[in-house]
Formats: structure tokens, C-alpha cells, sequence
DNA sequence: TGACACACGATTGGATCCAAAATCTAGTCC
DNA sequence: GGACTAGATTTTGGATCCAATCGTGTGTCA
């Protein structure tokens, strides 16, 4: 029902207004797992026809934020407790290629930026709020990286498994905090030392405690009626 | 000009069916890096729409065989030197991922179409076939792993890549063959011991080495007029 | 002669209409 | 009473038509 009034809201691309909008609500949770998107309700809200939100959803769908069967439609997919597990294996793996790549390319005020953002994260106690800052930082110690393929394929990870990462927050993780911010710290400050080793330790070790943590939260993938 | 008469000729998806037509082009070579792919040309030789065109190149989008520009038209993605070599240190990161999860859940009768697949590729001299072959082992080995998410990538990364894998080969790599030959057997073994740490460093092994050698051939790379 | 401007052709983006498939409901038969 | 089938509704897939945008080529003016 809200008009999305988005960052392209002039002309150009109402697909790419229309997937900016599926995409908020999804990262947002306003879209859950398991949830189907009905073609017709989103061009509605949009008073565009249902073929933009047709070319949205296969946007999306190349985000893995959706999933398509034919002649049934588009849902948000639903993660398994092993599958998330081996998407932030995956994780492990490639960021801190992403970040590797990236490192000697982030200028001085790319990592002020970075310093001002973990501050926010500090200062903050709100949870959607955490998770678009987490976020933030994460892929902005990305942003001296400029191989497609690979960002393409870090942010789908991010955003596949983002509902997840809510869930175990509001259960429990905000007591954890402090771990999270002293990694953080540590990978900061090897970004900004330029030292990619350290920098690959870190992040490694950061998404992997997360990785375990999360599999002690089993409630976290528990379906419901 | 050639109607595809591809699997699902029947009802169901005419837009799957542009996309498997068109993937088909890109990974065979008749479609090469820098191509412009425009859709009236496609449609008229499907006798459809411009539409399941439309759709199709969004799906191909997501598997990272064409690349989009908003009122400019769709392109098959040319890669630099170093965006292939990053794309192959992907490769060594995530295929071993891929391989671990895979191996427990092969069954004998996968180990045997293994075999024989790599006895075809040994037999085999002709370079299309070759590239078909390869694909099939490797994405073979990786057929009990049903994580999607894995999956999707890493036939994302085979499809990213495969014309400068074709053009190192036809630039003379046939003569390391026995090289490949090894690194397969050696592979194969480890996959039917079920040894998942020697099938993790064969593959990251094999995967490295063709990354290297095809560093050292960057006429590969050069555009052509 | 060079550069800017305008207009035309080519191509993609979006809207509306129609067809096909799937789901849901109700009714009937065993 | 339960289960299967047939029809109606909902939803997606495809075709055709129209609008907006980009690239290009030509012409004119400084």
C-alpha cells in the first residue's frame, strides 16, 4: 500500500524500482520465508502492470532472495538449519577473497567511513538497525573490490541468509555483542594496516564463530504451522 | 535458424526453452564475449514473443552468461585476465565445498559413470567434446551435494568461464592433457575412497594449476578485431 | 574544417489483452 | 462417510501494440 519512493524514482527502470522495493521488504523481513509473491498484489501497489514485477522477481531470483517454479510462482525460499550452515561455509571461504582483492584499494576515507560506521554499530541498539549496518560495514571493506562476479556472489550470500541472521540476533545473540565488536575492531584495524593476512584470519574466524553460534540456535530454522 | 528441439519441447515453458537455447550458443562458442544478443533477432527465430526472450536473458543473467544494461540490450559478459584468475581462486575455494558434501552421498553407480566419463575424456581428441566431458565429470563429482544455493553458484563460475577455458585449450593445452588425465585419476580414486581430504587437495590441485598456466597464456585475453 | 544540434532509425521497456495451468470448492458416486 | 472427479476461480505465461530511449548520421553554423 505504500508508494516505495525509492532512490531511481524518476524514469528509467520500473523493474529496477520495483525489485529495490521486493528486495527492502524482504531484507527487512517484511517478506518471510516460505511467503509467495503474488504478481498481480505488487503491480497493484505500483499501479504498473504485473510485467515489471515478472522482470523484478527474476532479478531477484538471480539475488537468490526468491525462488521460481513454473506456472506456480515466486516465494521466498526457506533454508534448511545445513543448508545455512554451508552457505556460511561458503562465506568463509570467499570473503576474505572479496576482501583480499579489495584491501589495497580502500582509500583513507573509505576507512574513515568504515571507523565512523563500527562506531554506529557501537553505539546502537536497535535490530533491524545492527543488521543494515552490519551490512554496511561488511560490504564496505568489500568496496575496493571490482570483480563482478564475485561481489554479485558475496551480496547474494548476505541476502539469502539474512532472515536467518535476524532471527538468531532477536534470540538471544545481542549478549554476544561485545565478541562481535572486538572482531570488528581487530579487522579494522588490519584493513586499514593494509595487512591482508590478519585481515583474513579475522573474517574468517569472525563469519565462522557466527556460522557456530547460529548451530546452537536450532529454533532458529524450526518451521511453523 | 535452427529451432532448438530441445528437452521440454512440449507445453510448460517456452521461456526455459529460449534460455536453454541461448546458454547452448554462449557455452559452445557461437556466442562469444562482447556479443550483443537482441531480442526481435532471438524471438523471430523461435517464432514467439519478445517476452520468454526477455525472461530468458534475466535467467541467463543469474547464471552469469549474459549481462544487462537498461535500455541498452544484453551482452555476453567479456572477462579481463585478472577477472578470470579471481574466478578460478573462487573455483579452489568453493568446488572442494562442493566435492565434501557430495562425496558421502555418491553411490556406486555414480563412481562407475565417473569412471567411465574420465575413460571417454582419455579416448576422447575433439575439443568441444573435451569441454562437455570435463564439465561432466567435475559437476559429476558434485552431484550428491543438493545444496542449491552451492550449486547454483558453481555452475555459475563453469559458465562464467568456459570460453577462455575452450580458448587455452585450443591454444595449444591439448599437449598438457596427460597432465589432466592424472589429476583426474588421482581425483577419481580419492571420490570412490570416499577420502574427502585428498579430494579436496586433488581438486584445489587441479584447479590451481589450470589457473596458472592459463596466466601464462594471455592471448587468450586479447581482444580481437 | 570542426563541432554542435537535430532528426531519424533501431532497439528496448511497459501496458493491455488473451490463453493455459494450477488450486480450491462442491458435488456425486461408491 | 470418504474419496475422487468436474467445474469455477485464481494466478501465471505469452502475444501484440505503444512509448521511451539510445546511437547515428547528416546538415548547418561559427
Amino acid at each position: 500500500m505504500t508508494i516505495p519512493a525509492d532512490e531511481m524514482n524518476g524514469v528509467g527502470a520500473a523493474s529496477a524500482r520495483v525489485a529495490a522495493y521486493l528486495r527492502d521488504l524482504i531484507l527487512h523481513d517484511h517478506l518471510k520465508p516460505g511467503d509467495r509473491i503474488r504478481q498481480e498484489e505488487i503491480a497493484e501497489q505500483f499501479g504498473s502492470s504485473r510485467l515489471p514485477v515478472r522482470e523484478a522477481l527474476r532479478m531477484l531470483e538471480a539475488e537468490g532472495l526468491t525462488e521460481h517454479e513454473a506456472n506456480k510462482g515466486a516465494r521466498v525460499p526457506r533454508l534448511s538449519m545445513h543448508e545455512v550452515d554451508v552457505v556460511y561455509r561458503m562465506r568463509e571461504r570467499l570473503e576474505p577473497l572479496a576482501l583480499i582483492e579489495s584491501l589495497p584499494a580502500l582509500s583513507d576515507d573509505d576507512h574513515a567511513h568504515l571507523e565512523q560506521v563500527q562506531q554506529q554499530i557501537e553505539a546502537n541498539d536497535d535490530l533491524d538497525r545492527f543488521l543494515d549496518l552490519d551490512r554496511e560495514f561488511h560490504l564496505g571493506t568489500y568496496s575496493g573490490c571490482h570483480i563482478e562476479p564475485l561481489n554479485a556472489i558475496v551480496t547474494r550470500l548476505w541476502n539469502s541468509t539474512q532472515h536467518y541472521r535476524r532471527a538468531y540476533v532477536a534470540l538471544g545473540g545481542q549478549a554476544r555483542m561485545w565478541v562481535v565488536n572486538a572482531e570488528h575492531r581487530l579487522l579494522l584495524d588490519a584493513v586499514v594496516r593494509r595487512d591482508a593476512t590478519d585481515a583474513e584470519r579475522f573474517l574468517e574466524g569472525h563469519i565462522r564463530r557466527t556460522r557456530i553460534e547460529l548451530s546452537h540456535h536450532p529454533a532458529v530454522f524450526g518451521e511453523e504451522p
